[in-house]
DNA sequence: GGCGCGAATGAAAGCGCTGTCAAATTGTCT
DNA sequence: AGACAATTTGACAGCGCTTTCATTCGCGCC
């Protein structure tokens, strides 16, 4: 075989002496050829390494069963556990998911959108609710359901789960201020959409409190990483002088911050607290253990998964439920304590 | 509009007066188009929300630039740079990256393959060099080029980049030993090829030295975490009695036994040596700082991908080397040092 | 002024598959 | 035994695009 061509459904066809039409039976729809027909093809499919050219039967059915999901990031722990999710329940539901990783940028998600939809995708799961107004359209013309995800938004493109990280980073100080403190810190990098809503949150509650923040925030605009927490950590410690407590916009942070205190001699959390967000695997673990917010991202990626199955499945049906606010928990554990007295 | 008919070639091609042909040149040579009826094309495109359906247009070329690659796990710090690396190279190529994450199953991997290749892409990537026999024939068959990464290998399938994680096991242990280390401890969890293959270097070097290995070794199926470091180290504790050092088989574990004995104030390095394996971002940042074996993913991965770029634009050429071994690094930090006197 | 040439456009065919509908085959009932 | 229904198979067209190949046009040239 000079050439390497690769087995077409007439190969197998021939090869197994029907028509072609009867092999995409067997194949896609065997109860509806006989026993018989259905050994020789199958024979024929294995003697020829057939694999059916999967861009050929979408173009021809009109489904490509295909999704896209978009991610602004892919090592971040938050995305790994949610990307996972997602593409567990599709790829047990047959359906083949397309990533892109837009690094936290909106135009290189405009790009993503465009270049998705080109798949003709049966639905697409973006990533936070702050795209810009060409994806939007982009979206909407497509007529694909759309899942947007991590935040609630009152101006939804289509479904959205998520939650109000304004109000987590406001809780995150309400509680920290609960058990006493009152310098408050704040450190946060890479300021996406989402963690400048906990910043503002913060900064709402700091205010509400009466208590200044001069000094207490810290923020870097290059991707977060454990080190940098202990920098930016240090940098507060440096502007403010004292500190109570931080409140840290990931747990990557929150962890740099531990570490760095244990440099320093700092105990925690009698004379630090510090509260982390997204409750990543670590944060058990830690000595202490951390505090922290933690967000039910896995539910967010099995509730996109499914809705859309759901919708795919019900041949357009909308699911009765078109927006879900999933809420935080404080996961309260060692790092953060009552000033005066530890907690029981 | 009734009907959510999405706009196709000839839809543009009539609004815009000219042929479909011309409209498909005007888009992908656009220099083979005169200017006015590229302009009048690509207001035609705008105006009706134009997407061109790659899946249609990978069909007739018989070019489909998708390139499938395949890991292991997409909640490993490891898989995550890597594939990062791969899809950033080939995104600015144009070329779309489809993923499967087979969770280190090798009958998965086997599905993952088919499903992939029946997308004709220009190229897959595996992680590891352990595919069953059937997935080695289904690739051969595709002719499609093929590179393994991670591990080197006698016998690759076609490309293939890593190193010698046997090798990289043994190193780590005679390292320890230079610093006068004897009872050498391995934590390990699930055990895939590759952390297998730590373990037996680890097996070899101990053997060679004479050691002793009897409860220096602990091992669990289940997926790794920092709090499994933490339990896997105990029983070792519990099991051998005194333990001089422990080679873990990844970062995570090796986090989690630094914190263990933050737990149990064991005196890091000064009493346990620890030595991680990957050299996750945190390692530089913890207390002492871990000392971690890393291994050049994020050049495996742009190895891969740049490899295939260069068949591919090279219209099948192969690459002069067809093999790279990466080696490995042993980054040499605070969580060990010599038994006696500490190192410089 | 007719010729050849290159550049720009179009017509036709087909990539590999699936949906629809018609044809052929079988079985069933009176 | 004949007619009808149910089942199984096949012919045909077409999904939306690209790739030849042919055609048209404008131009410089002897």
């Amino acid at each position: 075989m000079a050439v390497k061509h690769r087995a077409t459904l007439s190969d197998v066809a021939q090869k197994a002496g029907v028509s072609p039409v009867t092999v995409s039976r067997a194949i896609r729809h065997p109860e509806m050829v006989s026993e018989t027909l259905r050994a020789r093809i199958d024979a024929a499919v294995a003697k020829l390494n057939y694999i059916p050219n999967t861009l050929a039967s979408a173009l021809a059915s009109t489904r490509s069963s295909i999704v896209g999901v978009i991610v602004p990031s892919l090592t971040n722990g938050v995305f790994d556990d949610y990307l996972k999710t997602i593409q567990d329940v599709f790829v047990a539901a047959g359906i083949q998911v397309l990533v892109s990783n837009v690094r936290y940028s909106e135009v290189e998600e405009e790009q993503a959108i465009q270049t998705l939809l080109g798949y003709h995708p049966e639905a697409m799961i973006l990533a936070g609710t702050d795209q810009t107004e060409r994806s939007r359209q982009m979206l909407k013309n497509s007529g694909v359901p759309v899942v947007q995800t991590m935040s609630v938004t009152d101006a939804p493109i289509d479904l959205n789960i998520g939650l109000d990280h304004e109000a987590a980073g406001y809780a995150a100080v309400r509680y920290l201020n609960s058990l006493g403190h009152r310098k408050i810190a704040h450190l946060t990098a890479r300021q996406d959409p989402r963690s400048r809503r906990r910043h503002a949150g913060y900064q709402r509650a700091m205010d509400e409190l009466g208590l200044s923040t001069k000094g207490l925030v810290a923020l870097s605009p290059r991707p977060s990483d454990v080190e940098m927490g202990g920098t930016l950590f240090s940098e507060v410690l440096a502007n403010a002088g004292s500190v109570d407590a931080v409140f840290c916009c990931n747990d990557d942070l929150a962890l740099g911050t531990l570490f760095e205190c244990q440099r320093r001699g700092i105990d925690v959390p009698r004379d630090m607290a510090i509260v982390g967000f997204n409750d990543l695997d670590f944060c058990i673990a830690s000595v202490p253990p951390l505090t922290s917010i933690s967000t039910e991202r896995q539910r967010m990626g099995t509730w996109a998964a499914e809705a859309i199955l759901e919708i795919i499945r019900g041949s357009g049906k909308r699911p009765k439920k078109t927006q879900v606010d999933v809420g935080w928990i404080i996961n309260e554990r060692g790092s953060s304590a009552a000033k005066k007295s530890r907690r029981a």
